[in-house]
DNA sequence: TCGTGTCGCGCC
DNA sequence: AAAGGGCGCGACACGA
């Protein structure tokens, strides 16, 4: 059962039942948008249908004002991005299409208006491309299209239910580390001793620590031959400045990333609201987006982050997941069986592929990213040959980018192809008239490519792999909460890539724990099915995020 | 006074 | 000489 939800010229909302194919069944309606969350509210209890709509983003965030929560979506904007771009639809006519404004980005409708032509401007038809990508999709794509639209609806829950975050606590942090709130334009207290600090040991009184360029002036003027200001060139150097400088760098971080200016701005109510944009890197990762840089908060400041009154935080983290995937994706039975106890790299010790557990670290990481030098590249011929595959994987990755070809995840979502001018410059390299610097600079560029459609498959097939976790404890949460309203009950309050908070009535922590592991299984089984590989968490129900790991 | 590019740093 | 992937953001630098 499906039921599609489009916008009419008057303002209405038109409701029309569909069909998995997409082809109209039953009476539409009109409602008005007001009528709305109360009609949706009735179809969902009534008939449990999925939601066919253009843009989560457009839909979602009124209904959950509107008290509604919905179980299942189809986010076609989401959708056509995939089946756009997957190599497994590459010959259908959806993906032959000339781009029109179902391509546009995320809420992007408005602004992309200029981009189209008129009569392209039309609202666009949810009916329409619902049944246009019923047609084009392959069942090979059927669990990503789920799972990015379960992700849409994830996303705009937890922005609605937010973090807990205390004002308070995050005030006292803020004096404890960088002195009393300053009046504008000036250094807080501490901030102000540390530049008085550098400003003697490099002779130079005027300095602006802040300026990158000044900063390395001064350095090299008092002898520190470095080339950047970097804090891992500077913890290199043995000068006393060093240490108040990277204390003032440290410092200077905290109060622009997430000083008072950050609390006023992302903080109310005693909710932090994450705005997640789903599917908003290439490889499927979730990025996001305003000031509150929900993917970047900072272990520093975690301990404002406590679980209200009687309640709890469960704190669950997927312990090396992208080698662990890596591992899966190759079928690599030696490095899954590296992988069965708790510690992916000891296990990489224990068979013997390298001497130290740092080294196994390091090494994989190489592997992944496509290191060629340095520790990493030295320990990659020791790693290809404990575990063959998997690295046979990631090198044939980065090969077929370097050629120009598209690389996939394992449910589907295909690398874009890489621009005219990176294909110019290959083509002009083998070309009669290609000089030495042309050949250079395009295996320069082919090798850049290669490293990312290398790191494509794991970050993408973890990215998907983390979208099944959380579809998955969506739905035993909500099981959990026995029909209150969701933000009532135990409820995903943050995600960070690898790592998922749930904020929950203390009494069912504990149930929330498991269902929180229950779903890593889920998750390991609908992508690599009895494959006996494993995705270990490290869950901790806490009062404070601060006091995980 | 803008917009744009670069650096540096935080997260994974 | 070559140089580990993906992000977002704020501050600074610079040019229009």
């Amino acid at each position: 059962m499906h039921i599609a939800l489009s916008s009419e010229r008057d303002g209405r909302v038109l409701i029309t039942p569909l069909d998995g194919s997409g082809e109209r069944q039953g009476e539409q309606q009109h409602v008005s948008r007001s009528a709305l969350p109360a009609a949706v509210a009735l179809l969902e209890a009534e008939r449990h249908p999925r939601w066919v709509w253009d843009d989560t983003t457009r839909w979602y965030p009124s209904l959950l004002a509107g008290g509604v929560r919905v179980e299942r979506c189809a986010d076609l904007r989401l959708r056509r991005t995939i089946l756009r771009n997957s190599d497994l639809t590459a010959s259908t006519p959806l993906a032959l299409s000339a781009p029109d404004a179902w391509d546009a980005p995320a809420g992007a409708q408005d602004a992309a208006d200029g981009l189209f032509e008129l009569e392209e401007r039309l609202p666009l038809d949810p009916v329409a491309e619902f049944a246009w990508q019923q047609g084009s999709a392959v069942s090979g794509l059927a669990l990503l299209l789920s799972a990015e639209s379960a992700g849409a609806l994830v996303a705009a829950e937890i922005q609605y239910a937010g973090l807990p975050w205390r004002e308070d606590l995050h005030r006292d942090l803020l004096e404890r580390t960088l002195g009393s709130r300053p009046v504008s334009g000036e250094r807080p207290q501490l901030m102000e001793a540390l530049v008085v600090h550098i400003r003697q040991a490099l002779e130079a009184p005027q300095l602006n620590p802040d300026s990158p360029a000044e900063l390395l002036k001064a350095l090299r003027r008092a002898g520190v031959m470095v080339s950047s200001t970097s804090k891992w060139e500077l913890t290199e150097v043995d000068h006393p400045v060093v240490e108040p400088l990277l204390r003032y760098k440290k410092l200077a971080r905290l109060l622009s990333a997430n000083g008072w200016h950050w609390l006023e701005a992302n903080v109310r109510d005693g909710r932090f609201r994450p705005e997640y944009v789903v599917g908003g890197v290439v490889t499927g990762r979730w990025a996001s987006k305003g000031g509150g840089g929900a993917l970047q908060l900072p272990r520093q400041i975690r301990g404002a982050v406590v679980a209200d009154p009687g309640w709890k935080l469960v704190v669950a983290d997927a312990s090396q997941l992208e080698p662990r995937i890596l591992a899966a994706l190759a079928a690599d039975r030696g490095m899954v069986e590296a992988g069965s106890a708790s510690d992916l790299y000891a296990g990489i010790v224990a068979r013997g592929a390298v001497g130290a557990r740092e080294d196994a670290k390091i090494a994989m990481l190489g592997a992944m990213y496509g290191a060629t030098t340095g520790d990493s590249g030295r320990l990659m011929p020791a790693l290809a040959r404990a575990f063959p595959k998997a690295i046979e994987l990631v090198e044939n990755a980065a090969r077929a980018g370097e050629r120009g070809q598209k690389v996939s995840t394992l449910l589907g979502r295909s690398s874009p192809f890489p621009s005219e001018a990176w294909r110019e410059m290959q083509s002009r390299a083998s070309s009669d008239a290609a000089t030495d610097a042309d050949r250079k600079r395009a295996r320069t560029e082919a090798r850049t490519w290669g490293r990312f459609t290398r790191n494509f498959v794991v970050q993408g097939t973890a990215a998907e792999w983390a979208l099944c976790w959380m579809a998955s404890l969506r739905r035993s949460l909500h099981e959990l909460s026995g029909g209150a309203w969701f933000t009532r009950g135990p409820h995903l309050a943050f995600f960070m890539h690898d790592e998922l908070v749930i904020h929950c009535p203390a009494e069912v922590a504990d149930a929330v724990a498991d269902a929180v592991r229950d779903a890593a299984v889920e998750a390991g089984r609908l992508l690599f099915g009895t494959m006996p590989v494993t995705f270990p968490l490290t869950v901790a129900v806490v009062d404070n995020y601060g006091q995980a790991k």
